[in-house]
DNA sequence: CATTCAATGTTATATTTTTAACATTGTGCG
DNA sequence: CGCACAATGTTAAAAATATAACATTGAATG
């Protein structure tokens, strides 16, 4: 590698800093010389950048990294959240108002919601308003505040009361933990506000939980099973069916 | 677009939500169908996600912009968008706390946070959230209400009171029109409550626009130009440089 | 000045990606 | 049921990208 392949790749890269992709085409006139020769002082370069279908980009770009780690295990419990999912979008009515919670959990279910009319739906969760989004008949109402990267899901102190606010009557919740004598959970205070609220304020609430999650205890405590009137899951809900409680659903 | 269509593209959003990058032969078949179709949802869908050299990425990654391109006129702007963030980039100090307002403009300013600490981003655009969300070292707080999909933003009632209670000092306006006389304006008066909030609080005020704005007039009246501290734009701004007046920044 | 050789350019060929056309499947409906 | 039509699959052709081979340039050197 020579001195003017040197400043050729100093170059790129300098136009490369602040992110972004550049067509080897331009990276070419960019630097006055042939597209062969940016490859081949890519080739002989120390690998900070390549070349991405014909766009040269930083390589220690997570962005550009490819996404592909389903694995089986991973892909199994998808699979599980969708037929749960499926059983709790048979509770859907048109014209409804949902709340939808946080979590990996009810993600499917938004891709269930094409097939209703007029649906609104409430959340406070990143991935589901990005999901929601794309739906070009269902509006989107995103309950703002802090980001906390660990749920990707927001939360602010006036939140209970802008969900009074909104005429929820579907509430799906999701959960870390279910457990008959010491209730529902999740893992993380932050989720407990927001799931709090729909729950006092829904017509109908749900809770979607897959097997994994039965027994178990986890350290933000925020409902009673009582607390919700269809309980969706493919665990194992050995709970009294006795008169108040909720109605289990099995998927 | 059909409902499994759409389902498709959720999931697909679903695995890209975090960001990287996903190979047309993969998303088939994650999906359980043939590249083909792969392509026809993309093609069908808002622009969301888009391939690039084969790889599905999503669209309003400001990583996938292409730097610099001679040929289409399409993307000088994307690179005069990223000469504009980076003189933007120059106004920042640590412990910042920013208003990032919502459009294409500002996306490129996101990734130029990095090298700043302590951090806090506050805005009510789905994209600039899903950009801030992958940064270590960013605090974000998204400014939620019911979506709007032209603008890919959020409006309510109460987000003036609610920019009102935050620290904002720097605020990060784009608009859709420039003119001298008849002052800032955009396109959906949605995005005039947040301005004028962001306006009104913050401690420096920092107009954003290309060339392409200068001179317009757009629906939506939100600032007069003396509102701002500085003007950052490639455009012609002739402006009397008096006493008040914004300080301008040719980028 | 002719020789050498690295650097670069040009052209050809292979591979991959994109687009288009047509075949097949499946679903709703009279 | 059987038709119509949308959704998807399959295949072929076109365009773009990657690799390889060979040609040209130009600076360094004896």
């Amino acid at each position: 590698m020579n001195a003017r392949s040197v400043s050729r790749l100093a170059r790129l890269q300098q136009a490369l800093a602040g992110g972004g992709t550049l067509h080897l085409r331009d990276a070419a006139r960019l630097c006055g010389v042939s597209e062969m020769t940016i490859r081949r002082d890519i080739d002989a370069s120390d690998g900070a950048m390549t070349l991405l279908g014909g766009r040269l980009v930083m390589a220690d770009n997570p962005q550009f990294a490819p996404v592909y780690d389903l694995d089986r295990q991973q892909y199994s419990h998808a699979m599980t959240k969708r037929r749960l999912c499926e059983r709790a979008a048979g509770f859907l009515a048109d014209g409804d108002t949902l709340f939808v919670d946080c979590g990996t959990t009810l993600l499917p279910l938004v891709n269930l919601l094409a097939s209703h009319e007029r649906l609104t739906v409430v959340t406070y969760a990143l991935n589901v308003a990005n999901a929601v989004s794309l739906l070009p008949g269902v509006r989107l109402v995103l309950l703002g505040g802090l980001f906390h990267a660990s749920s990707r899901s927001f939360g602010s102190d006036d939140m209970n009361a802008v969900i009074g606010r909104l005429g929820i009557n579907r509430a799906f919740i999701s959960a870390a933990g279910v457990h008959a004598q010491r209730g529902v959970s999740c893992f993380h205070f932050h989720e407990v506000a927001p799931k709090q609220a729909a729950i006092a304020c829904a017509e109908q609430r749900l809770l979607v939980v897959d097997e994994s999650k039965v027994g178990q205890i986890r350290p933000a405590y925020f409902a009673q099973l009582d607390d919700f009137d269809v309980v969706i899951t493919d665990g194992d809900m050995t709970l009294p069916q006795a008169d108040g409680g909720p109605r289990i659903v099995a998927a």
